[in-house]
DNA sequence: TTTGCATGCTTGACATTCTAAGCATTTTAG
DNA sequence: CTAAAATGCTTAGAATGTCAAGCATGCAAA
């Protein structure tokens, strides 16, 4: 069961977050296995809860946060994950040249020949 | 290099993209190896850019990111992973990604080149 | 040519995630 | 009470990620 921490300085494991809320929403692991579709087995969740997991699959995180309705990003970054920061979003763009296809709304298909030709031409030395 | 299905799809793989960003870079393999401090591996980075590995855990694409000056969220959509969203709403199944091109440091003449070529495909459809 | 090195790739071993099946205990129904 | 269901948990094993080591090719200098 969930560790009361009320107010703790203490964090929490990814683990007894998860299993906390799960309590607070008054779901048990084969609720949740339900309710995900089996994204997350019963079994799975019991680790997870249990902090035998390290690092569940982030598309994991994401189902569990959708049902608890809680921050997917809370639950990378309690995960060890990076979490994307939007502030630094797009950056890559900096180095000043138009994005000269961001207008062109490139199907992946035409993306992937357009590659494609870009390394023939360059391997042409 | 881009991958055909048999109903003529062709789409960009995770591994096709880093490949090219690398190439376009000028790092070598190792050259990554050492720049990500081992995070890394050039072993791992030849099995992640030939599509032996589905999805890299998010921390290393974020070392590649970081050192490609790439977008983090892109690649961790490019590997399949559920981006959190914040802000970002309502844009259905469009080709969401950021521009492939903008990250290619395209020459003019390349740029000529391949906007010719995505002409010439677009009129044979 | 030969030597040496850079590069990409493969392999074998190990670590971890994740699933399928089932166990132990408690709770509920009859 | 007993039987069945619900709940949390364990475990074996498959699947996958990851690394250290080494192989094969290409290329450039001697």
């Amino acid at each position: 069961m969930a560790k009361r921490s009320v107010g703790g300085e203490i964090k929490l494991t990814l683990g007894q977050y998860l299993a906390s809320i799960r309590d607070d929403r008054g779901f048990s692991q084969r609720d949740v296995e339900k309710a995900t579709n089996k994204v997350v087995s019963n079994a799975y969740l019991s680790q997870i809860e249990n902090n035998q997991i390290k690092r569940p699959n982030p598309n994991i995180l994401n189902s569990l946060a959708e049902l608890y309705n809680i921050s997917y990003e809370d639950l990378m970054e309690r995960a060890g994950y990076v979490v994307p920061t939007r502030s630094r979003r797009g950056d890559e763009q900096r180095h000043g040249r138009i994005a000269t296809f961001a207008e062109h709304n490139l199907t992946p298909e035409e993306e992937a020949k357009l590659v494609e030709y870009l390394g023939f031409l360059r391997s042409k030395k």
